[in-house]
DNA sequence: GTCTATAGTACGATAGAC
DNA sequence: GTCTATCGTACTATAGAC
């Protein structure tokens, strides 16, 4: 079980459940209502009762994962202050999510939301990547890190971690992602610190 | 137009161009054959005179796009000899491509190519991904890269440059792209790169 | 709130004239 | 090789009993 919410009701957790495992594996459009009766063990009717239509259930999917994720990435926050402490975390637990719960990575970072959500604004905006740069503005006014512009810095230390998060996921590594973990995080903070690190 | 090919017929360059700005711009599944129609002046019968079905007009497509890069890369590998300047050329291409010619760019990087072409290996695995990765072989065989796993060094250089690319694509710089080629290029390079450089 | 049965529609694909 | 007209289907969504 992927969505666990005490304010959804099970009906409503089952076929988000099944969505997310559904949506991830055959894509948005390729799974059809009957699918997700099937899957779900959930009828239809029931499923439009509590979604009304199939669009609001990738809606809530989303605002789901993506509230998910921010209440961890605040407990990391909570738990270290240092700009790459919080970093190393940060990347830690998306290491660790991508390998224990695929398909949730695989719909934050691929699903082509802007097909299926047509209002929704582009993923890079949502509130955990957010949260992402501005531990990386907090390095930049602490003096932990070069001054340059926030995005290039942003992108540097976690476009190299988000890539190859996104090359396990696709099964193209050699080793278990954890096996890239040091190495990818201290390679792409390097790139932004202050302190030139040796090997 | 995007697809220009003497190897196929105008009738199907045409379609192909079509299918390319409104699978962007739609999404695939979004894009239904009438639309086609509509948009590119083709019948319905001309369309699958040429094509067969729908998926085989994506797979075309991204064929076609494919070789198109590659051979635009070989050029640049062809001008260039150092690693870096093979990096930073590829890099340089791919910016002004994005700027230029954004479908292009998003529908190698974003289309949900699983989705409709289930058979399709991840975009990863694809010719100009593994020139990309090769260039970072070189270097590091040359000794101007550190010696580490190839995935981390691709990941670390590229990732950066990719993830601003699609920054930029989704409409969230500040700057036009070709802004930030310089610093991204040489934040993300010094990561992986012997000489330590200063600012 | 949950179910089955079905309405309505839009799509992918084909047939067949030119 | 190009077109128009149309078929068959599978889907989203609704109606209405329990």
């Amino acid at each position: 079980m992927f969505i666990q919410d005490d304010n959804i009701s099970k009906t409503k957790q089952a076929i988000l459940n099944s969505a997310l495992i559904l949506f991830v594996d055959k894509g948005y459009f390729n799974t059809s209502i009957p699918d997700l009766v099937k899957h779900s063990g959930v009828s239809t009717g029931s499923i439009y009762h509590g979604f009304g239509d199939k669009e609001s259930i990738a809606e809530t999917l989303m605002q789901s994962l993506l509230t998910q994720v921010e209440n961890e990435q605040k407990q990391i926050l909570a738990t270290y202050a240092s700009s790459w402490d919080r970093f190393y975390g940060l990347c830690k637990w998306m290491f660790y999510t991508a390998e224990t719960y695929p398909q949730i990575m695989q719909f934050i970072l691929n699903a082509r939301h802007k097909e299926f959500l047509p209002d929704a604004l582009p993923i890079c905006s949502a509130k955990p990547f957010v949260i992402l740069r501005d531990v990386i503005s907090q390095g930049m006014e602490q003096g932990n890190l070069k001054k340059m512009d926030v995005m290039v810095a942003a992108a540097s230390s976690y476009g190299g971690v988000l890539r190859i998060i996104q090359l396990g996921l696709d099964g193209l590594l050699e080793h278990p992602l954890n096996h890239y973990l040091d190495d990818i995080t201290k390679t792409c903070w390097s790139s932004i610190s202050v302190d030139k690190q040796t090997d």
